[in-house]
DNA sequence: CTGATTGTTTATATCGTTTTGACAAAGCCT
DNA sequence: AGGCTTTGTCAAAACGATATAAACAATCAG
């Protein structure tokens, strides 16, 4: 009876309808100028076909897609399977999809993604970046082509853009300082750094407190790493073996910080009567681990709501030149379990 | 000098060239009845222009989004977070973009994400399903449309579709009978059932153990809840403050696993020595808890990949009607350290 | 010098919408 | 009745690419 066999146009609807494709198009988008009664047979022959506006189509001519695409290293991170779920939550409860690029900690596809994502797919990015050179280069052609776009979770030095990011340094400081208070002086650092970019905020902030304390950093207790649990494991174990060790560990993130608590454990050691450990995220894994870990929270959530509603907000008010929008969450530590006093 | 104030056609990369737009569709498509010169001519042309061709209209012609939509309930849980993570790579790795749909387990946002894919937005959907009826109403659209589709992660029973699974009611028989064959006989079962369709399976597989092993299974022992790590350690408390309690709990996904260790704790009891505990997932977490997880390997890297692969082929071989492609995989055991004989 | 052949380029139709301005029909007012 | 709104519908022109068939030039054979 109906001709269910494929997809139905605009045309068919009309066809089925007797009416024209024109009033067709009115009809669906609730046009008051389109008579009761024709809507009414309209929406029953759209029914019945069970039509969908194409979106190419319809985004050709509208000029939008309704979608924003966001641009993450890496979903295995909680951090940033935290941020994808909110941000497609925000972007859901304002009408847009989006689309989802991983980079994978690869500056080739990190460019790949900024680059083809001026042809038209999305009406705006959201980029966490990775690699600030590579995003720092695209942006400029990002704005020339006049797509808006917001840097997410961290401040590109000297970039003029919007952003949304978190105030690692801060963070880092708060880390440093909590442990300094707890009478701890050997802090050994587990640092992510497959990216120089990346954890040099936290680090920096890390030193500050040591200086404003007074007490002498030690570059040798710094060691080098990826980002996931298992490189945590690793250099936490390299750190812990030497006789001069350190009572306490500072991980970059608090995956790293979960791979360097089961390395305690294996140690024989207990945390944190031997070891105090700092974590940074707060993932949730983070309050279920034994002991509960004491980190910094990097309000992920909150983040990715306000880098959303910046975007669409920028998408939607096309007026909106001006200045740029900025927001730096002030980042909190979280106390657990994880740490000591020093005696 | 040029004019990058904004989004470059293909009529301004023709006159710029001195072609036309055919010439320079032709060309940048690489077609080898246009002279080597002019290619070249051309080229430097959209190089000056930073030419993107316009996704949109060019989907419109071709039939075709090089995208591939994306549905899963959640992508907090590492077991989608890993699912989104490798389908996102092996689309890539062929050419695709994905866009992601969250439906929160929500039936309306499951239903509004299936319908709403119809419109031509992606070339085909992986669907790993909530709601077992709203998904099999839709796919009948779906196949109606003639819009490719494959079910990732459970088998819907008496569907006929493509489909990538994992033999969860295996899954569930392993885990009981491991735990059996240790002597356990009082198992609690932390039961996610926010939907009834999600545990089933596995629940199914976890009775026939007890069964074939001639043992009563306690139905009093079954408690439902949600999903999240907090459900379990909640749900743990309750079936471990018991006097009659459990000696072993089966948590249906590792998260609630996670939770139960951390109740298991606070009570003072120890596992494996006074509590066992079985898992399901096999998330990166349960190698680094305390003890190790024991728990069912899903496999989600596996399954992402031939999920995608076999979506892909469907796509691009638009004469593959015949059967539907089927891939069941086999669920394993991953012996930890949370599990002990009972004496 | 004509006609066929080959090699390049271009005009045109198409994809499926939305959006104007035009137009016919109907209603109201002198 | 004739003019003037008002109301409801539709024809036609975008949007920016690709694909097809036709046009044009240059080369070659007879």
């Amino acid at each position: 009876m109906n001709d269910l066999k494929s997809k139905s146009t605009i045309y068919d609807v009309a066809k089925l309808a007797g009416f024209s494709p024109a009033t067709v198009s009115l009809a669906l988008g609730g046009s008051p100028k389109i008579k009761e009664s024709t809507k009414e047979k309209i929406r029953d022959a759209a029914g019945k076909l069970k039509y969908q506006p194409n979106f190419l189509a319809r985004g050709l001519v509208k000029q939008e897609t309704k979608t924003i695409c966001l641009i993450i290293p890496d979903n295995l991170n909680p951090v940033f399977a935290e941020i994808t779920q909110g941000v497609e939550h925000f972007a859901y409860g304002r009408g847009y999809s989006i689309i989802l690029c991983i980079t994978n900690e690869d500056a080739q596809r990190e460019k790949f993604y900024l680059e083809i994502m001026r042809n038209n797919r999305a009406d705006g990015l959201l980029v966490f970046p990775t690699f600030f050179q590579v995003v720092q280069e695209e942006a400029l052609k990002l704005k020339a082509s006049g797509i808006p776009f917001v840097i997410v979770g961290r401040r590109i030095e000297g970039m003029d853009s919007d952003y949304v990011a978190i105030d690692l340094e801060s963070g880092g400081y708060k880390a440093a300082d909590f442990l300094i208070k707890l009478g701890h002086k050997k802090i050994g650092i587990i640092y992510g750094v497959a990216n120089p970019d990346l954890g040099k905020s936290r680090l920096e902030g890390f030193k500050r407190a040591f200086l404003e304390n007074g007490i002498h950093f030690r570059t040798d207790f710094v060691k080098g790493c990826g980002y996931r649990i298992h490189d945590g494991y690793k250099v936490a174990k390299e750190l812990l073996s030497d006789k001069d060790r350190p009572t306490a560990l500072f991980a970059i993130n608090d995956l790293l910080a979960i791979g360097a608590l089961k390395a305690v454990r294996e140690l024989g050691l207990k945390v944190p009567a031997d070891i105090s450990i700092v974590g940074f995220d707060d993932i949730e894994f983070a309050s279920y681990s034994d002991p509960p870990l004491t980190t910094v929270s990097l309000k992920e959530k909150e983040m990715g709501k306000a880098a959303v509603e910046m975007l669409i907000d920028r998408i939607e008010n096309t007026s909106a030149g001006g200045r740029h929008g900025a927001i730096l969450i002030e980042p909190e530590l979280i106390v657990r379990d994880s740490c000591a006093k020093i005696i």
